[in-house]
RNA sequence: GGCCCCUUGGUCAAGCGGUUAAGACGCAGCCCUCUCAAGGCUGAAUCAUGGGUUCGAUUCCCGUAGGGGUCACCA
């Protein structure tokens, strides 16, 4: 009896390694490319961190000619919701990311390297189980859980070092005929790896990222099959990397303590081991400390957060591709009008320790790339918003486009575009007024600033309707007989004037225009008012001004 | 607790032995033919700490403190 026989009724059926590494043969790219894959596990949440990787892996594996996967990794079963692979799909897509290869939805996939979801691939993985039980680098171990958990209290009480290792690994050594005679008898098992690294010994790794990290080789006999046949992560992870010819693995840091447990892995399957980049988590801000971005505190974690709130996505990923490499915004100053995808991302550069999520950047990242929008595109991608968050807004944007169009436009695709929109969400309020069904509803009792008594009111209006109000004047005719008018009420005719002598004027122009903005619009600040005139039309402006 | 990683203004950060320590967001002030948004200009604000090494340390080494990650038949 030896390995082989023990292999054998491990794994009767499965087949030999032969047949996957010929299935799944090298790719065949350019030199350079790099093949990189975005890997959750079904549970239909998209992470913030998950995202900024998608932006990532997505500019990388383009601008090399690569390859971007998505895999599932669902195996482990409690985790999964239904429709998960959907969400996540969905969820991503979303902020136009697309993958080349791997699952399309819950049951379809594209690419050649497939399944591309783990539950898929358990005989995969029991080949390479198989093959290493054949060498005598993996064991079946019949330990039960209580018996676990009692070596992991005797551990404790004696502060040792935890877990299933050396003299420790109880079958470790099992003979191979009890081994075999056991599972004959029905006895349950899991697969083992079994560890020939010294914890006395270093081994140094260079990550991508973060340089070069020492630590311990792992001597842990960690389980690489579970007892419903699956893989753990660690056994999947060397399996399917390798198979699906993955050149760098881009993972969030919380995974950097298992390399040494994974460069043993691929040592002893005798793959070649891939790039490791471990990236760090984006971090809170709570109450002055930082912490992890958590799904369960913080909204902003999620990534429908961005889209519920109507962040474009663009500008969700270029903030994203900010934190990846800081010289982003650098390059964007440089080359407003380029493409993201022109921007040369170099993952080396990414920051080792993790930055700070800031929603106020990212508003501010959001309204210069809103400012950029044709008035066309933003009534577009408004209403597809308001379609599924605002129906008052809807209702808006429908009733009238060419008007609601009109309002877009103002003070936009000009040299100095408005950029006072972060997020479709902030623009009903920004545009209602400008609606005479809206403005109407409304009580006339608004809040005026400086000039406030209602008889002085009445008299700026009244006489700006009877001489000086014509919606055929230029810009220059129109602020001049607002001037004039300041005079003609007695207010000093430029705010310079006034401001070298106050004393003399009760106030100036501008308090002139303020009141006239305030019965026209309700508001004390608006954008350029002889705009919004001219969009609101003659008729539409006696009527504000007369009621 | 063991192992591993991190620490430049409020935030994101450039820097890689000699710099007036970039830039962006935010903040304050000023300017710009009306308010706001923007834009322009100016300003306040940073190398966690103690030792070394060196002619010279933000940069290299060691310690300390603080923060984070990880120690599952979860990923």
């Amino acid at each position: 009896m030896n390995y082989k026989d023990l292999a054998d009724v491990v794994f009767p059926d499965a087949k030999p390694i032969e047949y996957y590494e010929e299935k799944y043969p090298e790719r065949n790219l350019p030199e350079g490319a790099i093949v990189a894959r975005f890997a959750p596990s079904p549970t239909g949440f998209v992470h913030i961190g998950g995202l900024m990787q998608c932006v990532i892996d997505r500019q990388i594996t383009s601008q090399t000619n690569g390859v971007f996967i998505l895999r599932i990794e669902d195996t482990d079963q409690k985790r999964e919701i239904e429709d998960g692979v959907n969400q996540i799909v969905n969820s991503v897509h979303d902020f136009g990311i697309e993958f080349d290869e791997g699952m399309l939805n819950e049951t379809e996939e594209k690419g050649n390297y497939g399944p591309y979801k783990q539950s898929e691939r358990k005989e995969i993985y029991q080949a390479y189980a198989k093959h290493l039980i054949e060498q005598g680098k993996a064991y079946p171990c019949f330990a039960t859980t209580e018996e676990l958990e009692e070596m992991r209290e005797k551990q404790e009480a004696a502060k040792i070092r935890p877990g299933y290792y050396g003299v420790w690994a109880k079958y470790r050594n099992l003979p191979v005929d009890e081994a075999i005679a056991k599972i004959k008898n029905g006895d349950s098992f899991i697969v083992r790896f079994k560890s020939m690294g010294n914890e006395e010994k270093k081994i140094r790794h260079h990550d991508v990222i973060k340089g070069n990290i020492d630590f311990p080789e792992n001597d842990q006999d960690i389980v690489i099959i579970k007892a419903d046949g699956l893989p753990t992560y660690h056994f999947a992870h060397a399996v399917d990397d390798h198979l699906m010819r993955v050149t760098h693995v881009i993972r969030s840091d919380e995974w950097v303590s298992s390399i040494p447990l994974h460069l043993e892995l691929f040592k002893a399957l005798e793959f070649k081991t891939p790039k490791y980049c471990h990236y760090a988590p984006i971090l809170k801000d709570d109450d002055g400390k930082k912490r992890k971005i958590s799904k369960r505190k913080d909204p902003e974690a999620a990534v429908s957060y961005y889209h519920e709130e109507g962040i474009p996505a663009q500008a969700v990923c270029e903030y994203l591709m900010n934190i990846g490499n800081s010289n982003f915004e650098l390059w964007r100053k440089a080359n407003p009008n380029a493409d993201v995808s022109e921007f040369k991302f170099e993952i080396n550069k990414m920051s080792v320790s993790g930055a700070v999520f800031d929603i106020v950047k990212l508003l501010d990242v959001s309204k210069n790339v809103i400012s950029k929008y044709s008035k066309e595109r933003l009534y577009d991608e408004v209403y597809e918003w308001s379609k599924r968050y605002d129906s008052e807004l809807k209702a808006l944007l429908e009733e009238d486009k060419e008007y609601a169009l009109k309002v877009f436009g103002i003070e936009r695709e000009s040299a100095k575009p408005r950029k006072d929109i972060g997020k479709w969400s902030d623009v009903k309020n920004a545009i209602i007024y400008m609606f005479d069904n809206k403005f109407f509803e409304n009580d006339v009792e608004y809040d005026y600033a400086k000039i406030n008594d209602s008889e002085e009111i009445n008299k700026i209006i009244n006489r700006y309707v009877e001489k000086y109000f014509d919606i055929s004047d230029d810009k220059q005719t129109w602020f001049n007989k607002i001037k004039d008018l300041a005079e003609e009420m007695g207010y000093a005719r430029e705010v310079k004037e006034y401001k070298a002598e106050p004393e003399k004027w009760p106030g100036h122009v501008g308090d002139i225009s303020t009141v006239i903005r305030v019965k026209l619009t309700g508001r004390q600040n608006t954008p350029d008012m002889y705009e919004i005139m001219q969009v609101l039309g003659k008729e539409s402006v006696i009527k504000r001004l007369t009621r």
